[in-house]
DNA sequence: CAATAAATTGAATGGTTGTTCAATAAATAG
DNA sequence: CTATTTATTGAACAACCATTCAATTTATTG
């Protein structure tokens, strides 16, 4: 037990040292040698935890999910209504700290990849579907609490998603941080009214 | 005149084929060897014709453009009317027309690379914002010719990108093409919702 | 303390990268 | 036909790449 623990804590530091340089170097040209240069240790040893750089990559998407969910977790623990939880989620998804979250070069960089890498497109459809139903089981008790009107939470769930994606990439194609946060403010309004709360 | 015209065949010879290689190898691994040997030519040729990797980027971009402008131009040459074009646009907009123009991996690649070199960001933003414009100035025609009601036609059209941008990236996480038609059918109803039109 | 297993090093491999440069072939102009 | 410009080649460069493997250090166990 103690013994798996360095291993594990190993790893956690490659796949963090991996995420540091993909932000400044890019996802693809982070190499083996790039990250073992950052932790100060022999590549070598990168190879012996994870055998090829995929497996590197596959990881890193894990950490990513592993890091939206905690914004849930925070929206669960930091409530008790359920009513409550979905406003503060919403509230958090159409705000900086869901797009600070994870560096958006490397998402959209591992986004891509999905297109020529099924397992990759496997992983990270996971990781969607996942914050999806999440979302969705909320709805779902917002609407067993009479609390919201929503009878088809996972269609109501996906429309969120799809407003939230679309937003995020529109937002990085506007040059000024105040048309930025402009068109945030915007869809979060039109989220809320989805759900048909005024906020 | 003949003569600068071997040199702009060859140029665009040579962004084809980076498109081609990246398609199949990924816009990031694609290095200047592999679009030599896909050309049966020297790499130091494409040297001599881009100076740098970030040149042949900037090209193939450009590339980019001129093929989503060829949909809006194919919209205004098969129709005459006002409303005939836009009623086209969006239908093809949202169709697998526009989505097979350009390749995903390729598209989101270059996304990526927004957000570490400035450069890039500045063409890609330009893009995006050619391809809003025009559909805001065919929205004003259709307002003035009263066709519809559109009171605000750059906000509109803002609005019809941003549901696009979502669309394709979420219907990408879906693994079922059905599924994936089944959104893409959803989100040209919306459009044309938004539009005031029924179709 | 001794034996075993895991973590880590360091060197070596063959291949690819972008870029430079002089030499050659082809096209153009006077 | 000659001079000049342009297109193209081919070789060389040092830097970096992922991966391998035996040697060594460190930790765990009996």
């Amino acid at each position: 037990m103690g013994l798996s623990n360095i291993s594990e804590l190993r790893k956690r530091e490659i796949v963090e040292a991996f995420y540091q340089t993909a932000i400044k170097e890019g996802l693809e040209s982070t190499s083996i040698a790039k990250i073992a240069k950052t932790l100060e240790i022999q590549p070598s040893l990168i190879v012996h935890y994870f055998k090829s750089k995929d497996e590197l990559i596959t990881a890193l998407i894990d950490h990513c999910l592993e890091l939206y969910l905690k914004i849930f977790e925070k929206a669960y623990l930091s409530n008790e209504d359920p009513l409550e939880m979905l406003i503060s989620l919403i509230s958090s998804m159409f705000s900086k700290d869901w797009n600070d979250l994870f560096d958006d070069g490397v998402y959209y960089s591992a986004y891509a990849m999905v297109f020529r890498e099924p397992s990759f497109r496997e992983k990270f459809s996971k990781i969607h579907k996942e914050l999806r139903e999440k979302l969705s089981s909320l709805l779902k008790d917002c609407h067993d609490t009479k609390a919201i009107n929503c009878n088809n939470p996972n269609e109501t769930a996906n429309r969120i998603f799809f407003l939230l994606d679309g937003t995020y990439f529109f937002i990085n194609m506007l040059s000024t941080q105040k048309e930025q946060n402009e068109h945030l403010k915007q869809s979060k309004l039109l989220a809320f009214e989805m759900l048909g709360l005024k906020k």
